[in-house]
DNA sequence: CATGAATGAGTGTTCATTCAT
DNA sequence: GATGAATGAACACTCATTCAT
């Protein structure tokens, strides 16, 4: 690891524990064990820190939405499926996910990647509603709405599941709690 | 609007605007009209003037939640009509709404209000399911865990309404997206 | 009491407890149970307040050494007797005595009470000095500087008994330790 | 000089003439040329400026009475010496002297360095009193209170000869005046 | 006379950023 | 590349003083 990556990825560390302003350069440098000007050789400012976290983020997220979009004609990926891989890869990336969280009603950065970010999401569960529609598994509803929904809903339990710790893992009740809404009964 | 209601709305304005961090006291003062000592003459600190607005957040919510359960009873009060009114108060109340949902990540005040305001909610969401399952009006599923799933649906969605301005209303959509998840099909 | 009494008390308490910078004109109201304001109507300044606290000091101070000296040639005043009355004197003046000791090396005025008083004292030792030489008592020492001797040791004892609460009461020891510095073996 | 021996010499130069409360950070970094961040790299709060000072001064002193200390049995150091001594170590040291003598009433920390500072002079001085009584060259006075009392008197000129510069050298003066009041007359 | 809200200059301290080495 | 001392603007907060009531 060089020392680019030492410091984001202490910086991951600190952002995610104590939040952005309390994050100082000089508790960075601390943490990571180089020197306050050290970290200006490698990024611009102390936002710019965050922003290539950010960044690392999205290629990580959108990557990985792809991956399920590729997949999903042939593999018949079904929208359970996919908040199921999402519930998995917020678990994997916690500090990531939670720096983005607390970030995005401040930074216009952090915003933005936000507002991607959900919208590859909601485009992708466009298809998969319009998809199962035409298909008479998924129930007759708005679809654009819908599939906001189903994001707003995502990202609300990926934050509470982050914050509240001492909460028990709800991502299986929150697959169930959307399929009843959306599948057509049997 | 005496002195210490008028650094009140002045800090509600600009806090849920930038936020905690970038709201100085001399910013707050320059808006208020005032001069930075006065604010320290009605608040102990700058958190002091965030914990007001809270506490005043919350005797207002908690007022609210608590006239909707006097009046389920009588008024055979719906999961629906509980939902729909938490949004009309998030719409009355936007300010306020999102400077909880902005600090409660960082400041521990914050985070216990926000945490017996959805307890709170919570609560009332299990009495109505319960006595829902048991007219046979409501699914079968787990009390504890729906409920939590419903709060944080409703705040994940008042969060997206309150960032995303540019979003149009979806909280009529919002309440047929729990209906169709939770009401029993005639 | 008048209210200037009431203020001038209480200014002394607080004053000789925590020191003159630590005393707040808003510790002083509350002491006080006054207004900030009502200061300002019978003092021109905070400092004016400690002003007049050392002006009664000198009134008081300036009567018990004249006191002394009307006496002394009458009523054969020793030595020992002044050193015992300072000592009884500054016991009943504490307060006093503390803000004079603790603000002269930082306020003019308060510097120049100590000057008059030391001035004063020293003028009065070497009368007793010149005369109990003549007498044949007191040895034969240079009279101006054991003056100064004796009232910069008489202060510094002073000073130590009152910041040292827990030294016992060792007047009597210092009287003796003068008295056999001065006076003529039997 | 380094810039922290820069900010100390600036420090003792600015106390010893004004006083602690008056020496703000910004007199300080205005007259050592440096900027106010600056002390807070080098010190932790002004307060930490005075505890370097002052434990300087300890470190000085306690080495001073050491030393003589050390010397004594062999040498047969006398009362009269350690007193010229000290007042000489005065005279070298003003600046750290006035600073502890005006800040001990206010000061923990200084309180503690002005109270060991004095417990060692004590010892020593009882030491050498209760050897000079076996010698028989001292009268017989009780021990630890007249060691005290030489404490006393040697810090009550000392402040005296530091806070009135026209005042002539009395420390002659005062060595014969303990002389008298302890040695056996020959 | 008394109040107490308001002031504003000042206080110690922090912190992102720069730059000579 | 890396350092870490230095910066200076900004920060939350204090306090003696004023003044309309």
């Amino acid at each position: 690891m060089n020392t680019k990556e030492i410091i984001l990825s202490n910086a991951k560390e600190l952002i995610s524990e104590i939040g952005f302003y309390k994050t100082t350069t000089a508790l960075l440098a601390k943490r990571a064990n180089i020197s306050e000007g050290t970290i200006y050789r490698h990024f611009e400012s102390k936002e710019d820190v965050l922003l290539h976290i950010l960044e690392d983020l999205e290629t990580k997220y959108v990557g990985f939405i792809d991956a399920m979009r590729l997949e999903s004609p042939y593999n018949e990926c079904s929208l359970e499926k996919v908040l199921e891989k999402h519930f998995e890869f917020v678990k994997h990336n916690e500090e990531d996910i939670k720096i983005m969280l607390s970030t995005y009603s401040i930074l216009k950065t952090s915003r933005r990647l936000m507002e991607s970010v959900s919208l590859r999401l909601r485009e992708f569960f466009e298809e998969l509603l319009t998809r199962g529609q035409a298909k008479g598994v998924i129930r007759d509803a708005p679809v654009p709405e819908t599939a906001w929904m189903i994001v707003v809903f995502m990202f609300g339990l990926s934050r509470a599941q982050l914050y509240w710790s001492e909460l028990s893992d709800l991502s299986g009740e929150a697959v169930e709690f959307c399929r009843r809404s959306l599948a057509v009964e049997a």
